[in-house]
DNA sequence: GTTGTTACCTGTACGC
DNA sequence: TGCGTACAGGTAACAA
């Protein structure tokens, strides 16, 4: 499940082999995953020149000469580079000295492209290390949906996804349906700095690979081996011992200790 | 405007 | 062994 630290490992790796390159030929075998996509023939993409890429929330940005192509790994998205084909290669890009393969089984991901960046990119939210705190508890002060969700919702930080929010709701110390809006300023805080914690760890370890995940030298990631409660039902807290459950909030899988966390 | 639910998609795990 | 079913979740569309 590639999330911001997944994402981050991606572009860090992705950057080096792909900026300044010219992208050569296109090919897509998925309307599934250019299904965000209906400004722009693939021949836009051809003969343009890469000059940057970037990172934003889980977003991959690549920015050409003249326009945006933009990759959301979706849940199984993969970006390889010079492998063979397999049925669920959705994209190749070649470029000068390398070819670009998107792999997707279940094609939750998107390729996009356009002279300017969609509104789907546009309205994410500032990234976690970059929010004021202040800003951070006003956004929280002003939802009651449960803290889980809206640390889910990509508008009020980007990048967060199911395992970093149960993650950092356990280092806070925040039961995961606490509503937002009820979350004092000292909590919201912790909270805060907490995701930071935990996001800068991961991206430490490269990710977390708990079933798809790869890079794009296909290696997994190993901050798997450091969850704290995201994973582990029924395994003992490793702060207090008690059980950790799992429950439904917000429509997703949540993992918490009831004992620690209220 | 917010909040909650459903659909999208397919490999895997599980029960009978 | 084999089959059917539930489940995983990021995002968008939808209903309330």
């Amino acid at each position: 499940v590639p999330e911001l630290p997944e994402v981050e490992t991606i572009v860090r790796s992705l950057a080096p082999r792909l900026e300044g390159r010219r992208i050569r030929d296109v090919q897509f075998y998925s309307r599934q995953v250019l299904r965000h996509c209906v400004d722009q023939p693939p021949d836009f993409l051809i003969g343009r020149r890469i000059k940057k890429v970037d990172r934003r929330g889980k977003f991959i940005v690549i920015s050409l000469d003249r326009g945006y192509l933009v990759i959301h790994l979706g849940m199984t998205g993969q970006v390889l580079f010079d492998t063979s084909r397999t049925p669920y290669t959705r994209a190749i890009i070649a470029l000068d000295d390398s070819t670009l393969m998107y792999e997707d089984t279940r094609m939750f991901g998107t390729i996009e492209w356009g002279e300017t960046l969609t509104r789907r990119v546009d309205r994410l939210g500032p990234e976690p290390f970059d929010i004021e705190r202040e800003e951070f508890y006003d956004q929280l002060h002003r939802r009651r949906a449960p803290i889980k969700a809206v640390l889910l919702d990509q508008t009020v930080v980007r990048g967060v996804g199911n395992i970093y929010a149960d993650e950092a709701l356990f280092r806070a110390g925040i039961h995961p349906r606490t509503r937002a809006a009820r979350l004092r300023r000292p909590r919201a805080f912790r909270l805060l700095s907490e995701l930071i914690n935990v996001l800068g760890e991961a991206i430490k370890h490269r990710g977390s690979s708990v079933s798809d995940y790869r890079d794009t030298e296909g290696r997994q990631g190993e901050f798997q081996g450091f969850h704290r409660v995201y994973g582990r039902e029924g395994e003992p807290c490793i702060v207090c011992g008690k059980p950790i459950r799992r429950i439904v909030v917000g429509g997703r899988g949540t993992h918490y200790c009831t004992q620690c966390q209220r």
